[in-house]
DNA sequence: AGGAGTATTTTGACTACTCAAAAATAGCGG
DNA sequence: CCGCTATTTTTGAGTAGTCAAAATACTCCT
């Protein structure tokens, strides 16, 4: 059985790697979204690539097996629906769920995850708009429009926020830029590099595009 | 913070020092009760007394300090909130809680507690009966006969069955012998060291001294 | 092509947990 | 009070994960 740290190591190199896809992950990224050191990340690889868990090419970076692929992404299911069955059943602060599952999804049984998937209704995204792995692992990631590509002036619809940060969900729930929710793109300033939102309830909110990247919209239903 | 590893050798001395008030904590019973090497308990023994947490006397055993007894008290009370919580909400069997529980108790938050305490309406016991410690880790551990030396001819209704292994679990409820079930003890036979047990819908069922001493029993309300 | 600067790997060390087997001890039974 | 046995402790070793700092490799600019 993987260690809950081999578990963190294989679900940060599929999320990495979705992010861009096509490229190896390289050491820093990794230890830079674990925080541990460049050195941690090096040894640990290589015992991943003793396992058959990644490829692993030096000063390159790694790329994920077949098999490493299929437990980060039965990991990624587990965070994912303990998320939503946090919000959803317990009630939880949605800024508050990713650290809690953080620990949980190494935790929880298959049995249980079963049961809560059920519970959910078989649910296909999580409280931040993530798409939920299916339990043989199969996932597809829809490519959505940032609010720094998208088109102005059009009614949109918020469908995922790929920021995890406690400060940061609960800003965009204090502007109504929650997963759902309608808004439309009042204007964008390339030289002040700022996207101004005008949310459901009438508010404008300006965002910088860092900000404004991690907030992805489609057309309303 | 304490390790889970450290918490769970809290735990198991609590629990053992409950079984056996006053007596000193000895290191083969830990040994026994984590299934770990004896050598292995005496190096995390005079860890757990460097930082405080036990009082140790070589060759003798191990007594909780204040402060351990403190930090046992919340993971046995997360440990058994989990419990009641997986039968109650997930509607997992009440022979599968523990081991279920034993992993749980060491990642959920303590909001996240307090939120189970909340839906389940503070209760006072687990499904096994166990006492669940308040959030201020008082705990009454209450007193009652076991089916060994409980009057016989008598209703009597079940309240604890302190055995946590699936099998006797299984059998319990298979037998009417869950806590709440009401039985009368038909007979006891000291030289073949049996107890014959009649069950709320009348089935006659014989337990060894052994299983008999596990399950407790009072009046019925 | 040669450096400069950045990223990665290596090295050496540390904490936490574990076991097997050897050594020490306590507590009887005579 | 002496020795045997069961228990406990000690010793030596191994796995898993981590860091700081030194060494190395890659990349890009001049
Ligand atoms: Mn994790
Ligand atoms: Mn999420
Ligand atoms: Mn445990
Ligand atoms: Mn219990």
């Amino acid at each position: 059985m993987p260690t809950s740290t081999v578990e963190d190591y294989l679900k940060c190199i599929l999320v990495e790697s979705q992010a861009s896809p096509g490229a190896r992950v390289t050491t820093g990224q990794i230890a830079t979204a674990l925080s541990v050191a460049p050195g941690t990340v090096t040894s640990m690889i290589k015992a991943l690539a003793k396992s058959g868990l990644v490829s692993y090419e030096p000063y390159s970076g790694v790329e994920l097996t077949r098999e490493g692929r299929e437990l980060a992404m039965h990991v990624l299911r587990r965070h994912r629906l303990i998320e939503l069955f946090l919000v959803e059943v317990m009630g939880v602060d949605w800024s508050e769920v990713h650290a809690e599952a953080e620990l949980l999804e190494h935790a929880v049984s298959d049995r249980l995850i079963d049961r809560m998937d059920e519970m959910l209704g078989r649910p296909s995204v999580d409280p931040h708009g993530d798409p939920i792995p299916d339990a043989r692992g199969r996932l597809e990631e829809p490519d959505a429009a940032s609010l720094v590509g998208c088109p102005l002036a059009r009614a949109l619809r918020v469908v995922r926020v790929t920021d995890q940060t406690p400060e940061f969900l609960q800003l965009a729930e204090r502007e109504g830029l929650m997963p759902g929710s309608e808004l439309v793109v009042a204007s964008r300033s390339e030289a002040a590099g700022t996207v101004v939102v005008e949310a459901a309830d009438g508010r404008q909110v300006s965002l910088g595009y860092r900000a404004a990247s991690r907030i992805q919209v489609a057309a309303p239903e």
